[in-house]
DNA sequence: ACCATAAACGCAAGTTAGTTGCAATAAATT
DNA sequence: AATTTATTGCAACTAACTTGCGTTTATGGT
């Protein structure tokens, strides 16, 4: 938990503008309001969630996807495949984690364990082919305790 | 490995009519070639390829859709992501596994770590909201050796 | 071997998701 | 304020599925 002086509207590491400018990016009305959408999420969220949050301020869709895809390419942006038809999620990357899916309803438990590290490291030692790695994901999938009650 | 008498075409395990039977799908042509093409696949591939590989067992590409979802709620294939644009990428289920992906060419290394196992238990145990787990995925991104060097 | 039954099939049509090209616009840099 | 270059919106397109429905085919019982 971090406490912010109130005169500081935000700390730099989550202000939209400043994220964008900083990777090399115009800080335009479009990307703007979308980062803030994600910054705002706890969890991923889809295109049509993302366009639908825009409410007012919502932008083409074409522009929502290449958007998405930028930032997605700079890291700012992380695309997860939570097994939930086709829709992709994507979800402001702050601090690595992982996601407990439902595969009744969806709800998303953020998780972090850094045993992870240690299946990457020994993934590496093992590997013929890869020297290095550069991202992981990993997601469990189950059926929340609400869900498991209403099926029976 | 597993050494088989002569006799014997397959170990039941792996013979395509029985799979389908013992779960209570009929063995027809379709899928009976589809599920032998994943079978004697070593890694997932997509729908496209599933259909080259049927060649003159070619089936309309709605069965095909129809039989790889049945199949993976049955658990008998499984559906994984490989951050490959959005085609769908499936695989024979034998022995639970994780991949090593490079985002370059797309190459791919299987591996298995009961660490995994670990890391899902601990999940369990922080979480309020899921009892028991279904299933997991895990998938490890880099540049592979090949790549790395051909991009310098 | 034949029949009944229900699963699976193929076709046609439709939808949803994502892409490409291009001229117009708006940030950033000078 | 002018220049430059990324970004935008529109229109059109492609790829990736999905739905409905009448026909076919595997399977279990006679
Ligand atoms: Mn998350
Ligand atoms: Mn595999
Ligand atoms: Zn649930
Ligand atoms: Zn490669």
């Amino acid at each position: 938990m971090v406490s912010l002086h109130p005169i500081m509207a935000k700390s730099a590491d989550l202000d939209p503008r400043h994220i964008l400018n900083k990777s090399g990016y115009k800080a335009t009305k479009g990307r703007t309001c979308i980062l803030e959408v994600l910054i705002n999420e706890k969890g991923p969220i889809t295109v049509a969630e993302i366009s639908k949050k825009l409410g007012r301020n919502k932008v083409d869709e074409v522009t929502l996807y290449r958007a998405l895809e930028a930032l997605v390419s700079s890291g700012i942006l992380r695309k997860v495949d939570l097994q939930r038809g086709n829709a992709r999620y994507y979800e402001f990357v702050e601090t690595h984690h992982h996601h407990f899916v439902c595969s009744d309803c969806g709800a998303i438990e953020s998780f972090s364990d850094k045993l992870c590290e240690k299946i990457v490291k020994n993934a590496l030692k093992n590997s013929n082919i890869f020297k290095k790695a550069d991202t992981h994901s990993l997601e469990i999938f189950g059926i929340c305790s609400k869900c498991a009650k209403q099926n029976r």
